[in-house]
DNA sequence: TAGATTGTTAATCGATTAACAATC
DNA sequence: TAGATTGTTAATCGATTAACAATC
């Protein structure tokens, strides 16, 4: 991937863009909406830096490294600021999403508020039960064996994965076969696919056992007092 | 914290534990129950490190972290490497949570299967929508009046908030008041409470917004060819 | 102008990887 | 014993923070 590493890398070394950055990315965004709610025409790396509790250093750092410049002693128009980021963040088009499972997770993403007012539409929810299926509703549940037509045909690139472990890497290579390019996985198993394809996986248990260690380790901490 | 800071750091100034290290040691112990059905009595660094998608060091590096010592030559011995994973990531007790919210997410975080078999019990849901209400049921949903007195009942240390934005500051207030010493947050917002309380955040919107960036970032990169 | 804030370079910090002596 | 693998120290890599010259 030549022609990928070209943009991702600086002549430098430094590489551009990782995920931790990107999401401080959207974090300034949702503090500059905030911000702008309150009136604010201007602001400061600092007012940032407050804002989604990082230093000024790294907040100037970020957009330097995105190419997005201030004033000298003027700080960033709010405005501009928040276009850039959409832009960089891909918010101003919308993004046709699909989902694979309707089962409980499915479901609660596709009724999930949040999505909406992030410029990300759910196009479609695919499963192979046919006790799911509702062709008329607003967000429609289709049969599975339409999936890769529907997605070609809309074009659609972003998909999320919610159905159990044994069904994750077929729906995968569906998916792939009919197009998609990125992925949200909520199936707590190693996906495969080729390098070019983005794969982000969520896993619940993972992170709530995350914080049963550290609550664990916390707790004993005190007791050794 | 003075007594948090003796364990959590060597002598040497190097920190134990952080984020990463706990993700791979839960991946490096379902790595080791598939291995174990395979029918592996003894383990290496290199099939852990394979199987995890890590160097072998950094299997080694994790080990020595957590004292887990395996033999020169001999590699470690599954049964015991299992075990002492289980009891560095408490599983050897069964973790009790409460969900709160009974709507999409915390309806499906209660049907999730892959608690159960992790060790994490869901003891009850609390919501303040009468209709949601279902005592009898196996996984009880209870109003949010009775949350405070059966978190105290049942000492349980853990709690999962599954709760619109608005609402979620005021229901971590009431968890961490009965006693709740760890969260994992579904609300896209910034939670407020005290150091020695562990909280985790998922946020869902802003996974799917990382992919939709990377997507685009390899989109135009193959362009520009 | 004087003061404040950016943008970038250098320093620091932390985490991963490599190397290798110890030893089973 | 010879060979292989650990456990740990040192080297590397990458990301964050600090510092400061440029300049509005």
């Amino acid at each position: 991937m030549i022609y990928f590493r070209e943009i991702s890398e600086k002549k430098s070394n430094k590489l551009v863009a990782n995920k931790n950055s990107i999401i401080r990315l959207s974090r300034y965004k949702n503090a500059l909406t905030r911000l702008k709610a309150m009136g604010f025409v201007k602001v400061f790396s600092d007012n940032l830096a407050d804002a989604v509790e990082v230093t000024p250093s790294q907040v100037r750092k970020d957009f330097s490294l995105f190419g997005i410049l201030g004033n000298k002693r003027g700080g960033y128009k709010v405005d501009e600021l928040i276009e850039k980021l959409n832009s960089i963040l891909g918010k101003n088009e919308l993004q046709n999403v699909v989902i694979v499972g309707a089962g409980h997770m499915g479901t609660a993403l596709m009724r999930y508020k949040g999505f909406e007012k992030e410029g990300i539409r759910i196009a479609a929810c695919f499963d192979t039960d046919e006790n799911k299926l509702d062709r008329n509703a607003k967000i429609p549940v289709l049969p599975i064996s339409e999936m890769q037509e529907f997605i070609k045909k809309k074009k659609i690139r972003l998909g999320i994965i919610a159905v159990p472990d044994h069904a994750a890497q077929e729906v995968l290579d569906k998916l792939l076969e009919a197009g998609i390019k990125g992925i949200l996985n909520f199936a707590p198993i190693k996906l495969n696919g080729p390098e070019e394809v983005v794969i982000n996986n969520v896993n619940i248990e993972l992170e709530l056992e995350n914080v049963i260690y550290f609550v664990n380790v916390k707790d004993k901490a005190k007791v050794k007092v």
